[in-house]
DNA sequence: AGAAGGACCAGTGGTCCGTA
DNA sequence: AGAAGGACCAGTGGTCCGTA
C-alpha cells in the first residue's frame, strides 16, 4: 500500500530476485510481528538489531557460489543466467525497478540479528524447553517455536486479505508464497524447511496441550536433544488420530482452525496408514462404537 | 487391482513415458465410461475402433526446436531424450516395465477414434445445440462437453478413492494426476486445455439450467458458433455471483457439489473482481438488504 | 554429532500457439 | 476463420545435503 522504494535495495547482482513477486505487506497491524518474542529469545546479538532494514537478498535460486571457478561453482553446475543478463549491456548494471511494493517490516531484534556488516546469522538451535520456559545461552525454546507457525498464520492472513482485495486466488494453506511474504516482511527467521520440520510437533500442541506439555517435561529432564523430542511427537499424535477419526489425519488437520492451514508431513501420513493398516480394518475406521470416520464434529 | 500387463502396451520407442506414474484404476464400475455417448456423440468414425487399445505415449516435454534439421521428425521436432535411452544399449529394446498397473479402460467408441493405423484424430469441435440434442455430421454437442465434466468427476473420485485406500495425498480438485489417470484409462478425448477452456460454460449450466439453456437455444438461433457461445456464458455467471455471494465466485464454486472440484477460470475471476469494484463497494458485498458475503446456505 | 536452511527438482497450474 | 490440444514455463511442494 506504500509506494516502492528501491533505495532501500542494495543493488547487488541479486537483487533482480523477487521481481515477481506482487504481495504487500498490508499495513493492518497485529500481524507478523514477533510479538514479546524479542525480549524473552534468548541469545539474541541484540547489540546489532537494524530496524527497517531489507533482508539481505542472497542468492536463492541458483548458487553462484564463488567457491572455486569459472563458468560456474553451483551445487549441481548450473550456469546462472540471471547474472549474466545483469552483465551483459557492459557495465551499465541495469537498475531492476522492484515491482514489490515497500513491506511493513517486523520489529526485528534479538536472537538470529544480523552481525555487524555480515552475513545474516542462522537461528539458534533450539532445545527441549517446559512450557513458559525461556532458553537461555545461544539457543531458543519451544515456545517460540510454537510462536513461529503464529506468525506464520498471521502472515497467511495477510496475504489472504491482499488477494482477496485484488481479486486474485486466495491460498489457503502457507505456500511458498506466504514464506516469500514473511521474508519481505523482514521475518528472514521464517523458512520453509524449518517450519516443514517440526510441523507435527505443533500439531500435537494444537490438539492436545496436555499431552505435549507432559511431553516436553519428560524429554527435557530426560536430557533429550530436540531430534528426539521431535520424533517422540509422532506417536501421541497417531494415537489421537486413530482415536478420532479412524487415523484420517487429513480430517485431523482440517478440523482444527490453526492447523488446517498447514500441509500434513508425509511422515505422520504415512505413520497414519501404517497404523490403521496394522490395528485391523475394522476397529475404528468405518465400524465399532463411534464409527471414527465422517465429518463429525470436534472439540475445535 | 489388477496386475500391470505390458503385452497391452505397444512397445513404441515411447512407451517409456507415464513410468512415473502410481495410479491406477479401480475395478470399481460406474465411473469414467462414456455412458450412452458411443451412441449419442455424432461424427465418429465407428469403423475404426479398437477396444482396450492403449493411447499413444508420445513426446510430452521439451521442445528443442528443430525448425530446421536433422536429429529427428517431432511435431517440433523434439529430440526424444527417452527414445536415445531406448537404442542405447545397441537393438536391446530394452522392455521397460511399467509400474502402473492394468488401466480398465472406458469403452472407447465413436467420436474420435483412431485412424486405422493412423495417428489419433482430434475430437469433432463442438457446436451449439440445445439441450438433448445431439449433433450431426462431424460435430458434438454441448450435452456431450457438459457429460465429459462428469467424466472427469468420476475420474477424480477413483483417484480419490485410491489415494485414500494408499494413505497419500487425496486431490480434491481435478489435478494434472486426474488428467493422466484419464487418459491412461483410455479417455484420450479429455484433456486439460480443453477442460479449462469451458468450465465456465459447465458452471453456468450448474447453477441455472434454466438460464444456460435459454442462452444455448439463443445462441443455436442465431446461428452463433461455440466461441460467442461461450463468450456469453460469462455475464449471467458474473450476475450470478453478484447476487448470491458479493462477487464472491469462489464461494460460489465451493457451494456447489460438481463445480467446487474445478478450479475458478483467471477470466472468470477477474470478471467478477472488476464488477463488484464497479458496482460501488456498498452494493451486496458487506452491506445491502442480505449482506452477501459469508458463508450462507445456497440451494445447493 | 546435532541442527538450520539454501537450493534443488519432479511434477503443477495455467495457457499459448503451432496445428488441422 | 474457428477450434482442439501438445507443449511450454513460471512458480510449487517437498526435502536433501552442503554448511556452520
Amino acid at each position: 500500500t506504500t509506494p516502492p522504494d528501491s533505495s532501500q535495495h542494495p543493488l547487488d547482482a541479486l537483487s533482480q530476485e523477487g521481481v515477481q513477486d506482487k504481495e504487500v505487506v498490508g499495513t493492518g497491524g497485529g500481524g507478523g510481528g514477533r510479538g514479546n518474542w524479542e525480549i524473552m529469545v534468548a541469545g539474541g546479538d541484540t547489540a546489532a538489531h537494524h530496524h527497517h532494514q531489507i533482508q539481505q537478498r542472497k542468492k536463492y535460486k541458483k548458487q553462484q557460489q564463488g567457491k572455486t571457478m569459472i563458468i560456474n561453482t553451483n551445487r549441481k553446475g548450473h550456469i546462472d543466467h540471471q547474472q549474466q543478463q545483469h552483465f551483459n549491456n557492459d557495465g551499465e548494471m541495469e537498475e531492476v525497478e522492484r515491482e514489490e511494493e515497500e513491506v511493513e517490516e517486523v520489529d526485528d531484534d534479538s536472537s538470529g540479528g544480523v552481525c555487524r556488516g555480515g552475513e545474516r546469522q542462522r537461528e539458534h538451535p533450539f532445545i527441549v524447553t517446559e512450557p513458559g520456559e525461556v532458553a537461555r545461552g545461544k539457543k531458543n525454546g519451544l515456545d517460540y517455536l510454537f510462536h513461529l507457525y503464529e506468525q506464520c498464520r498471521e502472515f497467511l492472513l495477510q496475504v489472504q486479505s491482499i488477494a482477496k482485495e485484488r481479486g486474485e486466488k486466495c491460498p489457503t494453506k502457507v505456500t511458498n508464497q506466504v514464506f516469500r511474504y514473511a521474508k519481505r516482511a523482514g521475518a528472514t527467521y521464517i523458512n520453509k524447511p524449518k517450519m516443514r520440520h517440526y510441523v507435527h510437533c505443533y500439531a500435537l500442541h494444537c490438539l492436545d496441550e496436555e499431552t505435549s506439555n507432559a511431553l516436553r517435561r519428560a524429554f527435557k529432564e530426560r536430557g533429550e536433544n530436540v531430534g528426539a523430542w521431535r520424533q517422540a511427537c509422532y506417536e501421541p499424535l497417531v494415537a489421537i488420530a486413530g482415536r478420532l477419526q479412524g487415523w484420517d489425519i487429513d480430517a485431523i488437520f482440517n478440523s482444527h482452525p490453526r492447523l488446517s492451514i498447514w500441509y500434513v508431513p508425509t511422515k505422520l501420513r504415512q505413520l497414519c496408514h501404517a497404523q490403521r493398516s496394522s490395528s485391523g480394518p475394522s476397529t475404528s475406521v468405518s465400524g465399532g462404537a463411534r464409527g471414527g470416520a465422517g465429518p463429525d464434529h470436534l472439540p475445535f
